[in-house]
DNA sequence: AACATGACAGGTC
DNA sequence: CGACCTGCCATGT
């Protein structure tokens, strides 16, 4: 495995805008690409969080897909986690997807 | 170096 | 709505 090196560059400014989302918000994967100065590399912004390190806090529940969508299936606990993290947070799910146009950061 | 893969987006049909 | 296709590019084998 190559990872005997550094994690990229990227994924350092990905995690650093993923920070940066507010509570109650949520931003698309396109979004955070685009604020990372990366655009249209929303899959490497997928990718990141899945190579997420275990100790940094990261609010990793809060990038959803264009859609309003969390990317993974209903029955995945992974599904399940981040949809009770959000709601947490006051989001609401409205027929398994959220309302971009209100909980949306940012354009 | 070549090929396959992926927590996606945007467009077409 | 859904199915399919193309673009993008870091990673791993």
């Amino acid at each position: 495995m190559a990872s005997s090196r550094k994690p990229s560059d990227s994924y350092q400014k990905i995690w650093s805008t993923v920070e940066k989302i507010p509570k109650g918000k949520v931003a698309t994967y396109g979004q955070v690409a685009r604020m990372s100065r990366l655009p249209r590399q929303a899959r490497l912004v997928g990718y990141a969080l899945h190579n997420l390190p275990h100790g940094i806090d990261v609010p990793w529940q809060r990038v959803i897909n264009s859609q309003g969508r969390i990317s993974f299936p209903e029955n995945s606990l992974a599904y399940i986690k981040q949809k009770e993290l959000l709601e947490t947070e006051g989001i609401v799910f409205v027929k398994g997807k959220v309302d971009l146009k209100k909980i949306g950061w940012k354009k």
